[in-house]
DNA sequence: GATGAATGAGGTTTCATTCAT
DNA sequence: TATGAATGAAACCTCATTCAT
């Protein structure tokens, strides 16, 4: 953490709040910066500019350029994950819960289209223990969308390798940041639910035969 | 370009081979270490010591860091889509034809695992001609899907929009490097078979209500 | 100085006298910081966090990092002066007065070997004004420990440069911080003696013949 | 080590002495440089200027800041134990051992004054491997000194700590750099026989009572 | 064809210090 | 008295690239 953590004794909310807004902001323009030019073109400098801010100043509120990409990745996953947690309780058809987490992913991350872009760009750079706590926030979530599909596949007696589809299905969904356009693709919630179909169905329609 | 183009004008065949061979070498090294350590992260020393060659040496066979990353990426489409031409022609089948685009897709890249993850990575760093260069020939071989995908929906009278699938699909298929693990994953041509099941399947079940 | 030192004129003798407890207290911090990581190495934050309190707060009690190192040395020396003045005047048998500052020195700086330590390895760092005043104190101690052997000499009509006397038993004495251990070693007083007696036997005894 | 070490395959003498005649000059600009303002005080751009050479230019001999001091430390060492092994064989007389390790030291440093203070003044700024082997190479030569004055004690039956007396001496001809002044004081080698005459004088004249 | 040696530009990070509150 | 927040300067080091040989 940044210096303020050394110092940071009190719970006075007033101070404390300031700081994490502070944070909060930076993360922002660390998010777009990191999305323009990638993590590794993208230079403290650049970040300080778009802050309006010293450079040494920056380093108030964290260690490291590489704990900036940590801190964006680790907020992303909790977000949308505790966005899964709320929504998912609704239903209990396993069907209408595997829409559920691709309608939740979808739109989160296309409401920060920026940041799904670092996210899935930034993939390996994360070393040391930042590095493997993110790999496991990802694999966890990974497994959450697996067990849902597990879910289904029991459900109704279908036959496909939910690891797979988990996969392809992931690949279809992160690469949406490279052509998703607002003016002329589908609004979010409907993507989902076009992207829903074609994999629903697709497994629908071909069980019994092959299976993948 | 390298000093080498004076004498490649010359068309001395002998040098031109050995030249060509080299450079091959140059590039494959350049592909793994990419891949390992990222564009940005993998530095021209690092390549000297895969090449066993000195910095300057290096120099001999390209202009900078850049181009090597042009010359990876060129070549990698100019071949996927030969041997594309190759295949496509024998048959006219549109299910067919984007059977074919996928298993050649996935099957070509798959066997360059490595060179489809800088692909995939390194989207955006080449720029100025280079740049756009890369960029019209992967629009290019993007559109050629799309294609392929629209004389489907003709000849079958389907309803979908060909770009929203072409890009779910590549999603799937590009991301493939990130999980893809051939002890345990199906062989290339059966998981292309996999692939394109969930999506024809997908895109044939839906048909008459929904459209993506 | 610091701000305090608008204070410090008024005579008001209950604040004079907290500051300087607290200024004796953060003095003590930094002589440990700057024995175990050298001047340099040791940072204002490191002192900051040894006394608990803010870096800007240090900043009331001296307004330079330079002049902690100053106030350190300058008081180390008073106090052994000090000490000296006091002891000193007991006798005027010059062997017994050599032996007393031999004891002076080595009891007062085992006693805070850390304090030591600074004086012998920050040497040159106390540039300007500071570093002269230092200069002109270190010179006169030297100088009298150089006077001590004088008297010896004289009074016995002894042979031996005391300069090079005083040096050699400074060096020897100086270093001391490096080797000793007070769970193996003789305890202040006794290597004191065995010190003296070295010199001081070395001395008479190669009287007559060569001298140093 | 520096950049030039991946790539020196050869033995061609002609470049690799080349190399290291560059390298050695280097090391006496840092040495000096080392000398004047201390390690932690002195820059890399202070010796790149007294280098006449980039920055960058300098990395090309070595890695770090940190390795200059080791290679000056270890380089000290080395040439210091290999003259007095030259040395030692001649005598068997266990006083004459002690007389010449002294002379060695002495004179040998007193060439090197400025090495001696970087020297004596950097002692625990090297850290990690490097801190350990210049610690073990220091470690050993003192014991050698310890070890004659060890051989001296029993040939002669007295009575002392070869240890205290080790340290006192090393105390004494360690502290020369601050003080010896070629101008005023004796050559080195008289110097030398001055200082082995007050510690051996000592011994002699002490033995039977205290020891130290 | 190939290399040893060199460089300018730029990278991230740390430091002592300050000032409004 | 004390602090949170900020800063300019400078630190070490790495990089892609070049050029005489």
């Amino acid at each position: 953490m940044g210096v303020a953590a050394t110092t940071a004794v009190l719970g006075q909310t007033r101070r404390r709040s300031r700081f994490d807004r502070r944070l909060a902001r930076i993360l922002e323009h660390a998010t777009n910066i990191f999305c323009d030019k990638g993590y590794e073109r993208a230079s403290m400098r650049d970040l300080s500019r778009a802050c309006a801010m010293s450079l040494a100043g920056l380093y108030y509120y964290f260690d490291s350029k590489e704990r900036l990409l940590y801190l964006i990745e680790k907020e992303l996953f909790e977000r949308v994950t505790e966005l899964l947690d709320q929504k998912l309780p609704a239903t209990t058809d396993p069907e209408q819960r595997v829409r559920l987490f691709i309608e939740n992913h979808i739109t989160f991350f296309l409401a920060k289209q920026k940041a799904m872009k670092v996210l899935a760009q930034e993939d390996d750079v994360l070393t040391g223990n930042m590095g493997s706590e993110i790999a496991a926030i990802k694999r966890d979530y990974y497994r959450r969308c697996t067990e849902l599909l597990e879910e289904l596949r029991c459900a109704k007696g279908l036959h496909f390798k939910s690891r797979s589809i988990a996969m392809a299905l992931f690949g279809a969904m992160n690469c949406l940041h490279t052509w998703y356009n607002p003016k002329v693709d589908s609004p979010p919630r409907l993507l989902a639910k076009e992207i829903s179909d074609i994999f629903l169905c697709g497994v629908y329609a071909k069980n019994g035969s092959a299976s993948i």
